[in-house]
DNA sequence: CGTAGCCTTGAAGGTGATCAATGTTTGTGG
DNA sequence: CCACAAACATTGATCACCTTCAAGGCTACG
């Protein structure tokens, strides 16, 4: 709560350690990360707060601080569809920035309150996009997204029990800090369905069963997995 | 026919114009491409040839000419998933040069007789990844590319039928010189399906019936779409 | 206290996978 | 040039998985 009684720039070098910490950030010396973030400005989000809004203007792109944001996409029917959980270290909206006059690609929600770093366009155009060591990193952040949305396709022909299991072990491998089976964002059923391109009642019925096998646990809002072990057997076999 | 009987560099010069056409290489100068195509070589595939096999070391990469390659990955079941089709202009492999000791990510395989250009890492390492507009094309490439499969995702929930017009409807944008409604690669079935998550037998039943109500024609191993209207009619239903 | 978001359960029904058998075309080697 | 193998296309029958629709309960929050 202190934080709004600095000024952006204290707030900023108040993170600078863990900023130096992320991929994107990898080799950088503190002055340059300080010119990558010209203009800078932080943005805390509540849950399920909008980030970005889809075909917006794209005048800024950010950089998650703690927490995540769903990045979302919606069909023709209206129905939402989730093609990316973005969490520290991620950046939202970066490969939107070369492009003049381009807008956001996808929707970005915030999943629990979740802070950034929001960077004008104009200091991607002038800092980022001139550094290629950055351009690099970057181009390796969409490389692996992309891999990410090929092994979805890879499972799609799997029964759904299994895109479940494999979804949440992935989230929690990415998400949980210190090594242990809870999952520190708040996941509906509904964001598992619109993530596997499934519906929450399928979501709910193999959760369900989940729980009362002791597999996982479910409390306020927030998913443990208990027996890792069981769900990896569940996804093996066959 | 002549080809074999010029040299590698002469070779490459007959197709300079064509080359300057492509996305990768806008705003080049000839003596830029030519840097950039350093210690390349023509390299001709026959029909289901294996131009990279996935996990082989990748030491080069490279450029279409001619023809169509799939990027196939397979599922842990051993059944083949077509994550990307790549056409003239499109690069192979390219994403996974700047990292040492990599391996290629997929397998290519051509479709119909197709012709690249492979460049060494070497030439990556040293031209390439210098050349700051250049990675940011070929980065654009890469988001095209996600935002593809991203689509993908989106109109996974639609009945079979929708997805196998989309996809037909993509790939004659894609590769349709001429604007006709024919398919100028060989695409089988099993391809469509592999393509989509599905089966042989389920693409057949839903291309027969559009046969039989002559919406498209499939002689000789090429595939027309003869009525578009109706396909499009078909895929905005609902 | 009411609304909104989330979770749950049941019943019904359809889409598409699976399995099996067969026909057709293409390519290859003797 | 023929014969055989491999790749591709086809058709039918069966059935499991998952979607859809409907109804209701729980909790948080203004």
């Amino acid at each position: 709560m202190p934080l709004t009684q600095c000024s952006p720039q204290k707030q900023i070098e108040t993170f600078l350690p863990e900023l130096s910490r992320f991929p994107v950030f990898k080799n950088c010396t503190t002055n340059q990360i300080l010119d990558l973030l010209n203009g800078a400005t932080m943005r805390s989000t509540k849950h399920r707060g909008l980030l970005y809004r889809i075909a917006d203007p794209a005048n800024s792109f950010s950089l998650v601080l703690r927490g995540a944001y769903k990045l979302v996409r919606p069909t023709p029917k209206g129905e939402d569809v989730i093609v990316f959980f973005a969490g520290p270290g991620d950046v939202i909206a970066a490969l939107v920035m070369p492009q003049l006059n381009s807008v956001y690609p996808v929707s970005a929600i915030s999943m629990g309150p979740s802070l950034v770093l929001e960077i004008p366009r104009i200091t991607y155009v002038n800092y980022w996009a001139k550094n290629i060591e950055i351009v690099m990193l970057i181009q390796n952040l969409l490389y692996n997204r992309m891999v990410l949305l090929q092994d979805q396709k890879l499972f799609n022909k799997n029964p759904l029990p299994q895109r479940v299991g494999r979804l949440l072990l992935q989230l929690i491998e990415k998400y949980s800090n210190d090594s242990e089976g809870i999952l520190p964002i708040p996941l509906t059923r509904k964001e598992i369905a619109d993530s596997l391109g499934s519906t929450v009642e399928s979501v709910i019925r193999i959760m369900s069963e989940w729980s009362h096998r002791g597999l996982i646990n479910t409390t306020e809002h927030h998913i443990e997995i208990l027996d890792p072990g069981q769900i990896i057997k569940l996804m093996e076999e066959q």
